[in-house]
DNA sequence: AACGCTTTGTAATATATGTTACAAATTATC
DNA sequence: GATAATTTGTAACATATATTACAAAGCGTT
């Protein structure tokens, strides 16, 4: 387990050995769960944190019709809603549901706060990795910030490529892109054929050259 | 400076002479700014913590294109940037502009690791800190993943009212809340008379009645 | 090389929202 | 209470994207 362990974001840099020794210090406890299982609810007070040992989960959230939705999966060694674990409200945004067989390893916040005053390491790993999610968070707001596709694209693919590289490879399929954009696939590909027409860019597959940096920059906005 | 201090939120819960005393332990200084002034620029490398004492900061980038975009506006005494401060790209993600003539608290990342393991009360308040903004950004970004109007506007009016209350108040106008929607006001004024007309809802001025609560939640997603 | 599966290109039509403009209603200011 | 400023209601028109559908191209397997 500890070996696992130390490929989680949070015990980052640490020996098997040596997580074992600091957890062996504060209250923690594994649990299993079957697929299926809820492991938390919605609007649930966070008070462990949650670190997977083997399996997954997922988010899941009711809207106010009843649907389901699935907002993300959070694999071994990854960490369940680390950014609910503090703050002013600190419940969980979505149902927990396991994956499939799903072993956790869950330490209450207060030894959580014991470990980071004990482990610089541990404190800098939390840190990273809520700050993370932020990072995350805030950049995927201010790419949804832009309204039409082409601003989308050109803002995407400007931040892809280098200051002078015109060649840049989009390591994703059409409608993983669209799904990322928040667009359908047609859309995506009909703004694709457009710009390609318009001689702006050169499409071919997954590789995408730039011909009028100029043009592309003028996109946004 | 400590009584500021003791309203900010990273020193929520200290006294005044508490924070002198743990200040005093570790490395710290304090900047003046003049109007104007760019205070940090974007892609800086983000090493120390920051937080004004007094006056306030706008954060500002330019897009591909040259255009400035304000991002946001930071006050007293308030923290800049602290989401930036950790995480595998701690780089500022905006410029940061003096609005006013600014006094700002400065200290090194080193530091505030070692405030955290000396004071558990500032450990806390800075986990809040960073977890208090990934819930702010986590919500807008649900929020914005309606993808239409009517879909925003119903799950806006029934996350506010609860579960049996007809009656709400939205303390914004059309204005501010079109922008929240991140659309324009006409666009949200017409949805608003459609849905007046189908008497789902009934607006009068910042007053929303509910009339028809299914209908309502049939219009998300 | 033939088969199925995924990805991409493209089109017609429907819908939602933006843009611009203006007047009516409300609120703030003197 | 009169006047100015802000907020709201509404409309005509332009535009971008969604929806749905289908065929062509590419890819993996046998």
């Amino acid at each position: 387990m500890f070996t696992i362990l130390s490929q989680s974001p949070v015990f980052h840099g640490m020996e098997a050995g040596e997580i074992r020794e600091i957890l062996d210090k504060v209250n923690y406890r594994t649990k299993r769960y079957k697929k299926g299982k809820v492991i938390a609810l919605r609007k649930e007070v966070c008070n462990d944190l949650m670190v997977i040992i083997s399996g997954s989960v997922k988010g899941e959230m009711l809207d106010f019709s009843g649907k389901v939705i699935k907002i993300e999966d959070i694999e071994a060694p990854r960490v369940v809603a680390s950014a609910f674990l503090f703050g002013r409200h600190n419940l969980f945004p979505v149902d927990i549901i396991a994956n499939d067989e799903v072993e956790i390893l869950v330490i209450p916040k207060s030894s959580v706060i014991q470990l980071m005053q004990k482990s610089r390491t541990f404190l800098i790993n939390y840190l990273n990795v809520i700050s993370d999610r932020a990072q995350f968070l805030s950049n995927k707001l201010f790419f949804l910030s832009f309204r039409t596709i082409r601003g989308k694209l050109a803002q995407f693919i400007l931040s892809l490529s280098g200051k002078d590289n015109r060649q840049i490879r989009i390591p994703k399929t059409q409608k993983e892109l669209a799904e990322i954009f928040g667009v359908t696939r047609p859309a995506l590909a009909r703004v694709l054929g457009e710009m390609e027409k318009e001689r702006i860019i050169d499409v071919s597959r997954k590789q995408i050259t730039i011909l009028d940096r100029n043009r592309l920059s003028d996109l946004i906005r």
